[in-house]
DNA sequence: TAGACTATGTAGCTTAGGCTACACTTTGAC
DNA sequence: GTCAAAGTGTAGCCTAAGCTACATAGTCTA
């Protein structure tokens, strides 16, 4: 924020409403269940768990709120599996993940640390400056 | 996330969790009522509801979690003040703040969407990268 | 100084994301 | 085929962040 919008302006870009952080929680729901089909071939509530770090009942709770979201399908004791739109988002969120760790890397900061801050970087990440991005590093090479 | 880690590796670096997120409002908070206090001599709980598009009900939730935090002090219907402690978070979070948009900027997005997206970013760059960020920022002049 | 209007505060509801505790399926080893 | 272990699901609790509705306090003007 830092400068006070003019009377009336109605700043309304801050911190990421409720609903806005809940949507990032989903994409790396979809992400992760991408990659665990793609790399074990069946998404297990237990091994969502453990990658994200919480119990699986959290897990599970979320697989639900997926599937109302209509990203997500899941039989009883028959795994996770994702729509196309499930799909589609997961697409989105790797490129993305991909692009925002390369421009941390391309600005210095070691991969690791690169890794853990696009985690949290890249859902607030908007279209323009995900072009932004992509055409500095294109340019840099 | 992407590249899945060996069994056992437990990786943790995912989506923020809720208290990050929590503190992060705080952040927010806290930067509002500084540069509040500072342009306008006050900062009522009003005035940070309209500033960030919430009901004044919520505001005052959340200055209970500032106070409880020891980083605000407040007075029924006398204003919000910040701690020692509060400021020195509210100063950290302006530089912080500054810094991410100028690297935006300088990596050509346009100022309006460089101040948007540094909202979400800011809460999830680790020290590491701010130096990086810095860095970049002085080499490239 | 009396009202009226604005600001402030409180109560209670919702959703989301976390947890633990407990119950029920599957699966795999005898 | 049984049984134990592992996995899965459900219930119920908590906190945070949002809301609306309502009640109370301050302030300003006629």
């Amino acid at each position: 924020m830092a400068k006070l919008p003019a009377e009336g302006t109605q700043a309304r870009r801050f911190g990421k409403t409720r609903s806005e952080q809940a949507t990032a929680l989903l994409e790396d729901y979809a992400e992760l269940i991408a990659d665990l089909l793609a790399g074990e071939g069946e998404a297990r509530p237990t091994d969502i768990a453990r990658r994200f770090g919480v119990s699986h009942a959290t897990a599970i709770k979320t697989i639900s709120r997926l599937k109302r979201a209509g990203l997500a399908t899941a039989r009883p004791y028959r795994g996770v599996f994702l729509t196309e739109k499930g799909h589609a988002l997961a697409d989105r969120v790797r490129v993305r993940h991909r692009l925002v760790v390369d421009l941390l890397r391309a600005l210095g900061v070691p991969t690791e640390a690169a890794e853990a801050d696009a985690e949290g970087i890249e859902h607030h990440v908007s279209e323009i400056t995900l072009k932004a991005f992509a055409q500095f590093l294109k340019v840099r090479g």
